[in-house]
DNA sequence: CATTTGACGCCAA
DNA sequence: TTTGGCGCCAAAT
């Protein structure tokens, strides 16, 4: 199992309406100060199966998304993510 | 095999 | 709070 897709298939366990960080996905995977190689790695998948537009920056960011980051923000709200501003609004 | 690049993260100023 | 700099890892060239 290559980190690559331990990736993957932890991003593609993240639960409808919520989200990871890419530090916690590389965390999960195996390799904690790996977040940034996680991001390479979901940007070249363009499955839809993997939903990768639940991993968010530590800071509460987008980060990024193949399809457009208004769109990685709009299937966030869509599930019942608070997010405004291209952030997450998870305190307060 | 050596370098560069990129959806990142943490620390100091 | 916002920048800039450094570290870290995987894939592409």
């Amino acid at each position: 199992m290559t980190f690559r897709k331990k990736v993957l298939k932890v991003v593609s366990k993240i639960p409808k309406g919520s989200t990871m960080t890419y530090a916690q996905v590389a965390a999960k995977a195996g390799n904690k100060k790996a977040a940034r190689a996680v991001g390479s790695i979901v940007s070249a998948n363009y499955d839809p199966a993997i939903p990768c537009h639940r991993v968010v920056r530590s800071d509460g960011g987008m980060g990024g998304y193949n399809r457009g980051v208004k769109k990685k923000m709009a299937l966030l709200r869509a599930e019942g993510v608070d997010v405004e501003r291209y952030k997450i609004q998870t305190r307060i």
